[in-house]
DNA sequence: TTGCAGAAACTTGTATACAAGCTAATTCAG
DNA sequence: CTGAATTAGCTTGTATACAAGTTTCTGCAA
């Protein structure tokens, strides 16, 4: 488990989440790693209290496994959870892009106009992780002048499944033409393509449908079945 | 707020949860209302512990809101909320029922048989109640089918929102065209005829879509704005 | 009566103590 | 040496104590 710097401002049962969640999404707590409340306490410097609500909730999200009195895993990477995750996101994120379409004032199109062109500039500073970060705000921005806030937030917890894969893959997915679909998605959102914006919706998650078996074959032990 | 029964099986947490969550659906515990931990953890008899935590989890999902050191209180209506839970169902339910006329097994099949079977038994003896549990059930037994057991427990959360305008709505739905339509749905799986799948959740969802002005007059006090 | 100061009574957030139960090591009997 | 029973050390579940902050009531002074 890799170190989360606490900020002055959230509470500890915020940090205990977010360094957990981001730790289960880096890999740096494998997929099946045994993990415990008094030991993430000790760690993270909070008592258990907050660390266990944390756990609570992404025991929820199906990434951590809770067996009473005999202790908690990270969730294997199930497959049926990844494609269950890749349907919620091929289904909402077409519904929601559409009335994006329709929706979008200025102001939501200006914001990702500068998010795009960010990702245009860090793309040629190769810096991945922040086009990893603006990635995620892209499709924020998208929900958010569709008005689906909430649908977001409730997307969030499903996609880390989804997102364990995404880090597993990341060397062969290109930075270059993801950067590329969002580009090529505002610009149908401006001319309120919808159709367009299906289709490039569908091309940019075929991206990420890497071959499973490749993965699976590279690291075995963090697969279920 | 109203007595739920602990089932020897729950944990105290789970029966929290269950509990708090039941109350706020039937309206028992109105918008608006005033909660705390200690009141609640008294009435239910257990300790604050596994209340908190069920009040996070409810509070996560929006339909209680928590101020720090202030006080913790049941949400008002938000009808942005009802909105984009309204938007889920109809894009999420649609493209489910449309995999389940792919994926449905025969015992799929005869488990919604038997489920519409009763609903038109109960619908016979005015059991409404009862009518309200297997119409939950159908829903769910189709994203069973369509292999999507996740999305349903996400869709659960968010679906709150639309419970409890549901719930004040109940004596303008009719539960007879609600049964016929399952009817409906149920051929028209049979058949796997996606196109019919989709008119009838649109019709379906129609039904639940009464003149937000008229309850919003008969209840202004749960209403946000 | 009005207004302000201060204390008391609440709230949630966090830490810790205890309870119940599972696992595995250890010890003792054969 | 083998095996079974006991015990010690884990785990999570629950209860309680304490901390920090907000609200409200109370009492006193003007």
């Amino acid at each position: 488990m890799k170190e989360i710097v606490k900020l002055p401002t959230e509470t500890a049962r915020d940090y205990a989440l977010r360094a957990i969640r981001e730790n289960i999404v880096s890999l740096d707590l494998e997929p099946g790693t045994g993990i415990s409340e008094n030991e993430i306490a000790g760690f993270l410097g909070v008592s258990r209290t907050p660390v266990r609500e944390a756990i609570q909730e992404l025991s929820k999200a199906a990434v951590i496994e809770i067996y009473p009195q005999r202790g908690s895993y990270v969730a294997l990477i199930d497959s049926k959870f990844v494609e269950e995750a890749r349907f919620l996101r091929k289904t909402l994120d077409i519904a929601v892009i559409e009335e994006a379409c329709d929706l979008a004032t200025q102001a939501d199109i200006d914001r990702l106009e500068e998010n795009v062109a960010l990702q245009e500039f860090y793309l040629q500073s190769q810096a991945a992780d922040k086009i990893y970060l603006l990635d995620d705000e892209f499709h924020k921005l998208i929900y958010s002048a569709a008005k689906k806030e909430t649908l977001h937030a409730m997307r969030s917890n499903i996609m880390l499944h989804f997102d364990r894969v995404r880090t597993l893959s990341m060397k062969t997915v290109k930075d270059t033409k993801i950067v590329g679909d969002h580009r090529q998605m505002l610009e149908s959102i401006k001319k309120k393509d919808k159709e367009s914006c299906r289709q490039l919706v569908e091309k940019h998650l075929s991206r990420y449908h890497i071959d499973e078996a490749e993965i699976r074959a590279a690291y075995p032990q963090y697969f279920k079945d």
